[in-house]
DNA sequence: CTATTATATTTCCATATAGCTATATAGCTA
DNA sequence: TAGCTATATAGCTATATGGAAATATAATAG
């Protein structure tokens, strides 16, 4: 285990659940109350207080306060730091080119 | 728990761990051995071979043969299913006017 | 103040995961 | 063949995680 947990370990881990993938997702349309949030699961209340909290602690939301209710929003930034540690690699899908290369340059390789 | 585990779930639950996301930024450079990809980690070869593992589990990475030697390099596509499950969220931070959109927003409906 | 609504916290259980050490397997090389 | 190199697998431990049920807290309504 690493020595410290990065905003990323904690924000990747948070979108390796497809509930919260589809909490995040229910979010793009805008703010959102727990109650609202839980509908479309067959979970209980607790279960989805708990995966609100995992994306907090990972910031990827954040919470509001009308009344009783605590509705989520996203924080869009979170979403954008795992884009960009994403970016190095958008070239090695994007070009085509460059997987050609690679085949080819292995190829020769193994022919010594 | 999900019935069935898709790739995302499995891709980013990949990524979650930074000695993963190491090896896959070493990789970046092109196909590396176990023995190449041990070396930057105070851990033990099994432990490499573990994380090599949930790689390629998540499609992720590949592996070559080569005699003994069991290289490893990227699966760029699978990368991308990634960056394409983040697509919609990139309007959200990258468009300032949408920001202040959604705070004016918030802030007329609190105001009744 | 009491009841109701909305959400959070606690406790418990089952499963998953990261790490280690020890051992096994595969492929060379002498 | 024996021995070396490279890697994989097994078995174990400690910790983390997802879920449920029960309970607690917060805020509003009457």
């Amino acid at each position: 285990m690493a020595i410290e947990s990065s905003q990323l370990d904690t924000a990747f881990a948070a979108l390796s659940d497809p509930t919260r993938r589809a909490i995040l997702a229910r979010l793009t349309l805008g703010e959102a109350t727990v109650s609202q949030l839980m509908q479309p699961f067959a979970l209980s209340q607790p279960a989805i207080s708990k995966h609100l909290k995992v994306l907090e602690g990972a910031g990827l939301i954040e919470t509001d306060r009308d009344a009783q209710r605590r509705p989520r929003r996203l924080r869009p930034e979170a979403m954008k730091h795992i884009a960009d540690w994403l970016e190095p690699f958008r070239m090695l899908w994007e070009r085509r080119f460059d997987n050609l290369d690679r085949h080819l340059a292995s190829k020769m390789q193994k022919e010594k």
